[in-house]
DNA sequence: ACAAAAGTGTTGTCGATACACCCATGG
DNA sequence: CCATGGGTGTATCGACAACACTTTTGT
């Protein structure tokens, strides 16, 4: 099977190509539906997912491989990624999983082969706009899918920990910084942008006093057009005012010293 | 000479002994004569400083090296301690530090010496209460002093800029969580609490507004004796009302969504 | 007595909450 | 024509900054 001769590669080649003992996992957000959603790919041979992983190539800066695996996962560049955790507990990645998968693609390998030595990885989260994204499985993979952040399937050694972990940072995130930009499309209404900090937050919030807030912050455009077509009266569309939200990202939104 | 024999085991071991391409980088805050200070290191053999640093065992946690790390150079456990950024640069360890001073004690190194291997780093700050540490250098430096924030020396490879870094990430910090257990005696008085943020934030803050900010908090208890001795009135002393002070920690100390 | 340090009050401003009210649109 | 969703206005509360006043203590 060709992805067979795909993974085979990546046995052979992996010790060579990439830093030993490093990897990177990116929990990448996206919303949808208004569901907060998370980029999983499924493992081929076992009945587990995991958070979009990879390592880092013997001479490649770990952010950047923090975003060349973003890239490869979603096809997008430019987007909000951030490192968030080291995951750094010496039993955290299972030699059970992988000696399992190279026993059925019938893969031979000795005791000190690279995959099975210590690990530790470097998470990051990204917050991506849903409709922008191609998902592309890696040569791990037979798929690469959207869950919802509630309805998670099983999740390989500790990963589950470290998407909570995410989640949690992103919470906290929320209140000190801006988010929205990447998540949301260019254009969009005040109740879109709600129902975002509803779902991270998993909380209702008052309507009015949310938006009064919101444009408080002065990062938001409010444009001439309408959105049309949809019941009921039509609300206005905003755009991010770029240069205010990036300096909103450094300065954060509530008060100084 | 003694210590030379130390370096060369740490030389000669250091493969066996240490997880490859990993090391971890302690920037430990102490608070004395209202300065903010920094823990550092002069290494052997090159006019240079580093933060506290070290490596992880094969089989030790990542996290547990930190607090392994720092209690070797300090003598103090159960200690703030955070992990605060992963310094990923392939080229971030400079090779010549490391050949200039193998040359110099007379060590004999291959191209594929482990030490010149790339390494990554990951940061972590400590909070530390000034009077009760002891310092105590490593094998690889000839003493560990307390060096103002203000007036740093040459500081090794990328030292600065996590340094930088750490100071940046505890700024931050300052805004929503409660700082100052750690870094001040069990008792102290409300000007010495001040001072503490005021040199962290390199800033003047009212006297008043301050005291009821804090006060307001509520993880303080006014203890019933006043400072004597000094001169003018004496204040009161405070110490951190622990339960609370942790709360404050993981809730944060500024108003929910 | 007076300067300096520390504790307590008062006031005004601003942001956040909780609502009331008005406008637009599809059924 | 009214239910629903969306936009604007207002009253109240609390946090915080600015500043006045009082208390203590060494010289």
């Amino acid at each position: 099977m060709i992805q067979d001769r795909e993974l085979y590669s990546f046995f052979e080649q992996g010790e060579k190509l990439y830093q030993r003992g490093l990897s990177i996992d990116s929990v990448i957000f996206g919303f949808h539906d208004n569901q907060l959603k998370v980029l999983l790919t499924k493992l081929k041979n076992i009945d587990f997912w995991a958070v979009a992983g990879g390592f880092v190539y013997k001479n490649e800066h770990v952010d950047a491989a923090a975003i060349r695996i973003l890239k490869e996962r979603t096809g997008l560049s430019d987007i909000f990624l951030q490192q968030f955790y080291v995951f750094g507990d010496p039993n955290r990645s299972d030699k059970k999983f992988h000696i399992d998968r190279m026993k059925k693609v019938g893969w031979n390998f000795t005791k000190d082969y690279w995959l099975l030595q210590r690990f530790i990885t470097v998470g990051y989260y990204a917050l991506v706009e849903f409709s922008h994204v191609n998902p592309k499985p890696d040569s791990m993979s037979d798929s690469c899918d959207w869950h919802d952040i509630h309805e998670l399937p099983d999740l390989i050694m500790d990963h589950e920990q470290i998407l909570k972990k995410a989640l949690e940072v992103l919470r906290t995130q929320l209140k000190y910084q801006p988010v929205g930009y990447n998540l949301l499309p260019k254009k969009f209404t005040m109740p879109e942008l709600q129902k975002l900090y509803e779902t991270i937050l998993d909380k209702k919030l008052d309507r009015r006093n949310f938006q009064r807030k919101m444009l408080g912050y002065g990062i938001l455009k409010r444009l001439e057009k309408r959105r049309e077509g949809g019941a009921h009266k039509a609300p206005y569309l905003y755009s991010f005012d770029l240069r205010k939200y990036h300096k909103a990202l450094k300065e954060g939104l509530h008060g100084e010293w």
